[in-house]
DNA sequence: ATGGTAGCCCTGCTA
């Protein structure tokens, strides 16, 4: 089962290279973030005409996830429920779906902008409303793989320099217990079961600067996934082909075969 | 040099 993450930022810009690279790739199962569409102008027929049946939780101008699965796509639900007090209400940043017996959730975490400021705070709170909607409906002996834009950099090694991200967001020792906590739960970094030695591996980088050219980049789009799924991961790859060329998203896809 | 670009929808906001 080959199960992928991408934020496409924009699906309507960029609805040509994701066809092409889904027929590239040939992915199992593909999460999207900021598809940056209301529902109905979610364009399930050019998945389904890949063979893809597809879920959006959709908002509109901003946010937005999706799940496509051609291996079945079952159950799905949107954000954390009604039991749950969401900081960030009304944003589209989480859907969920079983895809061939595995509970596969995309998630976009909110960015957090400026530290300190009110939306660090809200991520943050987000944060801890994920792992309290993980724990009260999952459990760790789940077939379960949360993967998307976690806005994170887990460890200083998944950064360009620390030096430049000296008391910005998404290095900080807050946003990276956020991790932690996910981690002790019972989920595992499954980049990192292919690649546990090989540092400066990124999965973003800015538009501003020339960015990507010059290899200033962040991995902050992650696979998280419980044992189950975990220990019967055979390869990964991040496809940094897809950050080149015309019109590329910010963020290169994220790929993970599991042998299931 | 306190910058830069891309995408959204009113040309400022978000990333």
């Amino acid at each position: 089962m080959r199960i992928a993450t991408w934020n496409v930022n924009s699906l309507k810009a960029r609805l040509p290279r994701v066809e092409e690279w889904i027929a590239y790739a040939q992915p199992d199962v593909l999460c999207i973030q900021e598809t940056k569409l209301a529902d109905k102008a979610f364009p399930a027929m050019a998945f389904s005409a890949l063979g893809y049946e597809s879920a959006h939780h959709g908002q509109g101008q901003w946010n937005g996830v999706a799940i496509l699965s051609r291996v079945g796509i079952e159950d799905v639900t949107s954000g954390f429920g009604d039991a749950f007090i969401d900081p960030y209400e009304g944003d589209a940043r989480v859907i969920s779906a079983t895809c061939n017996g595995v509970r596969v959730v995309s998630v976009y975490v909110p960015n957090g902008r400026e530290v300190p400021s009110e939306f660090y705070d809200r991520k943050l709170a987000w944060f801890d409303r994920l792992s309290e909607w993980i724990a009260a409906t999952c459990t760790p002996s789940d077939q379960l793989v949360i993967l998307g834009d976690f806005n994170v950099a887990p460890e200083d090694r998944d950064v360009w320099s620390m030096d430049s991200f000296e008391g910005s967001t998404h290095v900080t020792t807050p946003e990276r217990a956020a991790i932690t906590r996910l981690k002790e739960w019972g989920l595992e970094d499954a980049f990192r079961r292919i690649y546990p030695d090989i540092d400066h591996l990124y999965s973003y980088w800015d538009y501003r600067r020339g960015d990507f050219h010059q290899g200033r980049g962040m991995r902050i789009d992650l696979v998280l996934a419980t044992a189950s799924v975990a220990n019967h991961v055979t390869w990964a790859l991040v496809d940094r082909n897809a950050r080149k060329g015309t019109q590329p998203s910010d963020h290169a896809p994220v790929i993970v075969d599991i042998n299931l």
